[in-house]
DNA sequence: TCAAAAGTGTTCAGCTTACACCCATGA
DNA sequence: TCATGGGTGTAAGCTGAACACTTTTGA
């Protein structure tokens, strides 16, 4: 951290220290990412985001973004990585975190969106500024990997689900169409992350079992298996 | 990025932002973390880093602090984390972007620990100052993530080197000692990942052939496994 | 000729894949 | 009774774990 040859007082920089976050969604057979608009830079937008205060862990910055740009709050949320190019804004030396965060439609409260904020598909993005198109990419390559080994995609679904919306979502986050229905209905029973509630959704044909997520299940994750 | 309600100017604080480095090196059949010891509190060590400069990308610091604190030069580096918290470092707000790094022992020049730096087990570390002890966790609990699913392990080899020393590496980092022999060998052979060359190397027994990494390999990791 | 370590083959259980089939509902 | 989508069963093939075995060297 501080090279213990040299006093501290030596090498402080003006820095500007903040967060951006990448919030997923999915809706309407889409996945989605909030976007702000930039009214110093008509016609690019951006995500939310912005400087963490003197006092404020990164964590508590990224939270209080999101709460103060956008209707969504209590998520899944989790660093991403951290971006530092001395070139990546041209006015000064800022430093950004990234976070990228998670939540299920229904829980995003009175979205009426406008011109300045919106939930835009990551398969048809705006002109982004600075490096943000990088962070959206990067977000969305973790999310794939993540939902492959964990449970993170319950936090896109609303709490009960039929097991084909959740397959759904597999397909359009992987954007993979090929999921084999009953193969995929078998790993997630095996698993036993779902259980089912005494309940069914009206289809075109027979109607759907709904299911909620387990809290007490428990995915140990025991890889081993080297390269493929 | 920036808040785009907020002027320029507003929020700027006098931020330190530094780069720490988790070097891990193979060295006498153990897992080995270079550390530097701390002048200003004795009995404590740090790893290597220091404040980034104003014009400089987080990851040319990251090879800076390196080559001025080590003798270690052009390695496998890799962003790990960003350490934030306000109280981690007591004297002022200084935020840490962590890399990990992975060097074979054959290329660290002119190793002459001494009380100052020395390569320390990672399974017998000292007391280390501020949150270091946590980031050479996170370290080591990536790097065994990393070598499962990548070629990452062999940044750590010799140019050339048995099959038997190289399930020797995966036994240490794994901190596993049950990897069957022949298992092993075939998933190295059927992943196409290394090379026999033309020596052998000598052993209590039969000869051991010794092999090189096939700079040409490529590992696609297809998981595709949902949970285990 | 024996110990030590390299290196290989074989079996069996369990999992994945592909695909066919049955079930419940509404029109 | 037919279309629609939910839901299940099964055979074939592949993968991984376990373990026994052969080979080559030096003492």
């Amino acid at each position: 951290m501080i090279d213990p040859k040299s006093p501290v007082q030596e090498s402080q920089w003006v820095w500007s220290v903040a967060v951006d976050v990448v919030i997923f969604t999915l809706y309407r057979q889409d996945l989605r990412v909030y976007l702000v608009q930039r009214t110093d830079h008509p016609g690019f937008w951006s995500l939310p985001g912005g400087i963490v205060r003197a006092d404020e862990a990164l964590e508590q910055a990224a939270m209080r973004q999101m709460r103060e740009q956008t209707t969504v709050e209590d998520v899944y949320l989790q660093q991403l990585f951290t971006y530092g190019d001395p070139q990546r804004d041209t006015r000064r030396r800022v430093i950004s975190v990234a976070y990228f965060a998670l939540i299920a439609a229904d829980r995003i409260k009175s979205d009426h969106p406008d011109d300045h904020r919106a939930w835009h598909s990551v398969y048809e993005l705006p002109p982004l500024a600075f490096d943000h198109a990088r962070m959206v990419h990067d977000a969305l390559t973790r999310l794939r990997y993540k939902i492959e080994y964990s449970a993170a995609a319950f936090e896109l679904m609303p709490d009960t689900f039929t097991l084909r919306e959740l397959q759904a979502a597999y397909m359009i986050i992987l954007n993979d169409s090929t999921l084999d229905k009953a193969n995929f209905r078998k790993k997630i029973h095996d698993a036993r992350i779902v259980e089912p509630v005494n309940r069914y959704q009206k289809t075109g044909g027979r109607p759907a079992r709904l299911y909620r997520f387990r809290k007490d299940a428990k995915l140990e994750s025991k890889a081993r298996r080297f390269f493929p």
